[in-house]
DNA sequence: CTGAAAGCGCTAACAA
DNA sequence: TTGTTAGCGCTTTCAG
């Protein structure tokens, strides 16, 4: 039913060969027979199948991206539209496939990355499992992870332990002493990033003389909801901070409803700091760091197609700058606090 | 450098018939030979060649989706989410393409949904081009339209103007009679559903009696910063309206800031509804209609999957139920309103 | 500049 | 129950 190179060789009265040629650009071929042949292709309306294409090549011409599965949040969104919007000028197609748990990461780092499926795949935010590492990783698809951290991988990442002191040291200056970190449960294998932010502002705190209070750190789901209801439990300690450091934006916008609800005005009241610096964080004048995210998923797809071009080359290390955006949810420390 | 169904057949001391049977699950094969085959699998760590599974099977074994390039939005991620959940637990490839302008649909619309490229398509929130519906759909890959409404495709779509009737409805019961419409630009390719709530809104107006005024209806980028300035523009009218719809919640999330911006408290001085009952509106307690979003990705990748098993499948077509959701931002028109 | 033919890795009759 | 064989639609030597 639908045309294929034959019929196309056949209306034209070429060999298969020959339009093979013309539809791959060979200059070898004399401007009437390439006529005759794309006058055929476009009566036929003929288009190559890709299927046989790259079984004859020998390459899927694919991509995956593997993310956990609430690829729902801002932040991998922006990465995504990043990959998408490289590899949508290339050649290649790109396959998206999500995992919920970490053992099913395992399977997908296994089978995925078979080089029967797929001729790069990209990481999101995913730690590789040592199996994968062991066995795929030196036969396989190159892999290149985006936010993550793996000497054996070419990657994009960010210092996330520098972001965590950029904060602190920012609220620091301001007189804060009273600092407290609301972020994402830090056990789980998915938010390394999130335990190197904490590491940071531990440094920070201790560099400034400030113990750390266990109170003042608090965990939960990431979403807005419950970190507005951390931040609620935070703002009625006995000895409240006058300082929150959200490890995310999304929880920091949590964190804001939680003051504004209390009364709470900002930054005079209470400074809050968020990280990534998502839309939300610029319309809602959240102070926070911003990290490129929409970039980390350009590189990271410049990257890999430049692995799958070139296999030989060696790994390749982006790290991107942080900066932190001063904007109006940060302010001295309020006068009237008690000082501890 | 890959193992081959060859080289398992060879290992396994059996033909490559019947590897290819113990693959794919065909009982008629001895466990003797079964076992024999399944350990030169495991011993090779041998995986099926998809390009060439698909090549024979005449298949791409993938579904393509295709929607606008601001995929970034909420309600396109709750959709997508839906559809990948869906397609995960199929055999189907999932890939994505997001065209941008109205000529590159045009483009995506024919060759995109070309047989040798997908076995599928679903369009989310894009009307297909009528070059495409002569051209493709009686011979092409089956599509679907998530959140599109077209005669001679299978569809999931929501009542728009039904939803614009039942926001409006609930305004004026509420004594509102200074109802103001904010949106999307009306006059583009992608909202029509923007279109038909307007209508909706229009309708109820005038069986209500009250003059449609065109100072009430602005439009403008769907975000909130436009969103937001198009709301102080409303309020800050010589009659301002005591009641606003916008379209999407993201945009009645802007109008909420603008009218705190500007010291009303809602819904005492200003009722806000919006449209969606994205994730945010809940957690803003905004009234607002509820479209099943996910749901939408679902149930659309099931008619899929349900076409592509059976060709000859009528057009299939699903209408979403629309429910008001009344949470905290409207209320009775205030009793101050100068009364028009 | 053009054509013949082998082969990419698999599936599915058809035979045995 | 198993093997043989003919494709699937393309790319790519190798000859001519």
């Amino acid at each position: 039913m639908v045309a294929t190179i034959r019929d196309v060789a056949e209306k034209a009265e070429v060999s298969i060969a020959t339009v093979s040629r013309v539809v791959n650009q060979n200059p070898a071929v004399s401007d009437a027979t390439r006529q005759k042949v794309l006058d055929a292709i476009s009566v036929l309306n003929y288009t190559p199948s890709q299927i046989a294409r790259r079984l004859s090549l020998g390459r899927t011409q694919t991509v995956a991206v593997v993310l956990p599965s609430f690829f729902t949040r801002p932040s991998y969104v922006e990465r995504l539209r990043g990959i998408q919007d490289v590899l949508t000028k290339s050649e290649y197609d790109l396959v998206i496939h999500t995992v919920d748990s970490p053992v099913q990461i395992e399977g997908y780092f296994t089978t995925l990355s078979h080089p029967s499926r797929v001729d790069g795949v990209l990481f999101i935010s995913l730690p590789p499992t040592k199996e994968y590492v062991e066995q795929y990783l030196p036969t396989g698809a190159p892999a290149v992870l985006v936010d993550g951290n793996h000497e054996q991988f070419s990657r994009v990442m960010i210092d996330d332990r520098h972001g965590g002191r950029l904060v602190t040291e920012h609220l620091v200056k301001l007189g804060h002493r009273r600092i407290a970190f609301l972020s994402d449960f830090l056990n789980t294998p998915y938010y390394i990033s999130m335990q190197l932010r904490f590491e940071g502002y531990r440094e920070v705190l201790k560099t400034a003389g400030i113990p750390f209070r266990p109170e003042y750190h608090v965990e939960g789901a990431h979403a807005r909801l419950e970190a507005r209801e951390l931040a609620r439990q935070l703002l009625s300690l006995d000895d409240p901070p006058t300082a929150i450091f959200a490890a995310s934006d999304t929880q920091a916008i949590g964190v804001l409803d939680a003051a504004r609800s209390m009364g709470m005005r900002l930054p005079e009241d209470l400074s809050l700091v968020g990280f990534d610096n998502i839309r939300d964080a610029e319309y809602l004048n959240l102070t926070t760091v911003h990290q490129p995210l929409y970039e980390s998923g350009v590189q990271g797809a410049q990257i890999l197609l430049s692995m799958m071009k070139n296999p030989a080359k060696p790994i390749q290390v982006v790290t991107q700058e942080l900066s932190l955006i001063i904007r109006s949810t940060t302010g001295p420390v309020p006068e009237t606090g008690v000082s501890s």
